[in-house]
DNA sequence: ACAGTTATGTCAATCGCTGGTCATACAGAA
DNA sequence: TTCTGTATGACCAGCGATTGACATAACTGT
């Protein structure tokens, strides 16, 4: 491949101007610039990034950590974050960590050696060492970090107590909340809390009940919704801490000839793909994942330009009614 | 961050020796070795694979172009890619191509300035002059290429075989199949011809129709469903292209007042997650994706070690019954 | 005692690019 | 005429590794 060199060599310049129209320092005529890029296109020149990470100590490169790529959750946080960095010229480092501890570890020690301009941590975990001394910013979506590091979250809070008012506002009077993973704090479980606040407030039956991250890993809960319906029989509303889940709820329903919404209204979140690809729709609760992604690519940007960053963003969310309640 | 030197001075080593030990190289006693690593975790000390690309003039990075990554068959790619990926020692550069010409070729230069060690393109475009010249080794998943690339891809006759026979053997009579996106020639395409060659041989009625890339874009095919079923209203048998069409197939049914699969029968294609989260799920035809995947990552390793790898490989698909047939 | 193996040091080039310091021109402006 | 701004050349250290040539020991085994 074609070095900086060449291309000096071939447009009769120095490397030291080749190199200041390509990185837009000193005085270039347009006359130069103009040479040195057809020499560029003529040569099919191609900078290494690698020799400019190296001398410049960071490269423009983002390392994105999530739990889970199928997940259609996390499947949009990808795809919106690519698109951004894209946007802004960075590139995406993808990992999965499997929501496991010592992955996640491991791969934060990667982007270390890769010298990436940021990471983005998407995660189900909560430890907080490892993240010490880290010459990058980390962003952390939907999970709560101290320690220097920025969280873009969503108005968890908010989304709870719509989906409760939802349910409720249809005519609701026993309602059922299925969570998420249940071993660590996250913000996922101030969706629980709005939903509860709402129902104690509107004097409703409610119940909260946890999955576990063995489900979580397979997309799989169709056994414990089935016991979930059996343990509270009386349960005519359903807010789920996923459109996944609640893509199953429906499935269960229907095999147990338990009529949606006419006997069952069911409500989800996160507003992916699959939450109208299910016979109804689902009704839930949107993230704003999009913004959420540039917000995050945008904070690694100024971040590295020195700017300093908001600790916590919170993104509003929104109601999206289908057919399901 | 601390450096090799840095190591050396701090185990009274030389970076030479220490060199040695982190690229197994030369002679090493057991002794200086534990000591070596000892001083590496004392300063957390974590190579530059940056320096050590540049020199090496090659990266342990693989890049990744998909079309799509919220499509849950990309979306299943991307993750067995990352998970072979890591098996091997190797990251994930993710781009997403949005089906484009130009960003493809965006993409591929900036694998070139990557020194990536190799491309894994997903693609339904085919063009084949920018594929001239790499420097890596570039893996086609499900698209024709020749000019030097390898091309890994499913029996996709036998899927479209598998399809029909299995419709017609659970008693069909007039079928219709809904393929993807028309323009371009790509492995997808004998999906139908198996398709077609079944029902001919058994003598039953069959159309076929294909769909667009807006609509592939959007995985929105209502419209088109519905039109397709209205144009073909003896239909009892539908094969679609790939799970997400299938679902949206499901769902018009349902609106409709088709009952699946007493009046209509659904096979899908892929076998991906939507596949088992509609009601009720799709009979579909399983990719080995997973395979797919780790032989995309081997081929690259051993490309380049300097090996010799087959130019096409062809996986075998299966049927997976479900509820919608 | 001598070759051969093992273990390390020394030294320096190289990878491709950045970015600083000087020096050198040639403008036009004051 | 001198000053200042513009446009380049020339040079080179530095980024953090790899790798090769060569030297120097200390051990083995014969």
């Amino acid at each position: 491949m074609a070095t900086l060199k060449d291309v000096a060599r071939r447009s009769g310049l120095t490397v030291g101007t080749v190199s200041r129209v390509l990185n837009n320092r000193g005085y270039i005529s347009e006359q130069t610039r103009q040479k040195v890029y057809d020499v560029m296109r003529e040569l099919d020149y191609q900078p290494n990034e690698m020799a400019r990470s190296l001398s410049k100590k960071s490269s423009n490169t983002i390392g994105v950590i999530v739990p889970h790529i199928v997940h259609p959750y996390f499947a949009k946080i990808i795809s919106d974050l690519e698109q951004a960095a894209y946007d802004r010229k960075y590139k995406i480092l993808l990992f999965n960590s499997q929501g496991k501890d010592e992955k996640e570890e491991e791969y934060i020690e990667m982007c270390k050696s890769n010298r990436v301009a940021g990471v983005i941590l998407c995660s189900d975990t909560f430890q907080t060492e490892k993240f010490r001394n880290l010459s990058f910013p980390l962003i952390a979506i939907e999970r709560f970090l101290d320690e220097g590091t920025a969280g873009i979250e969503c108005d968890n809070y908010r989304g709870g107590m719509l989906a409760a008012e939802h349910l409720i506002g249809k005519g609701c009077t026993c309602l059922l909340h299925i969570g998420g993973i249940s071993n660590h704090r996250k913000p996922a479980d101030e969706r629980k809390e709005g939903f509860e606040d709402v129902c104690r407030r509107e004097h409703v039956e409610y119940a909260s009940e946890e999955s576990s991250q063995l489900l979580y890993d397979e997309m799989d809960y169709y056994s414990i919704i089935g016991r979930l319906l059996d343990g509270h029989p009386k349960t005519d509303g359903i807010f789920a801490s996923s459109d996944v889940i609640a893509a199953q709820v429906l499935q269960v329903c229907a095999r147990r000839g338990i009529r949606v919404p006419e006997q069952m209204k069911v409500v989800g979140y996160d507003d992916v793909n699959v939450a109208s690809l299910t016979t109804p729709g689902i009704t839930t609760i949107r993230q704003p994942v999009k913004e959420m992604a540039e917000a995050a690519i945008s904070m690694i940007e100024r971040a590295s330009g020195g700017e300093m960053v908001p600790s916590r963003s919170m993104f509003p969310v929104t109601l999206v009614e289908r057919g399901s309640t």
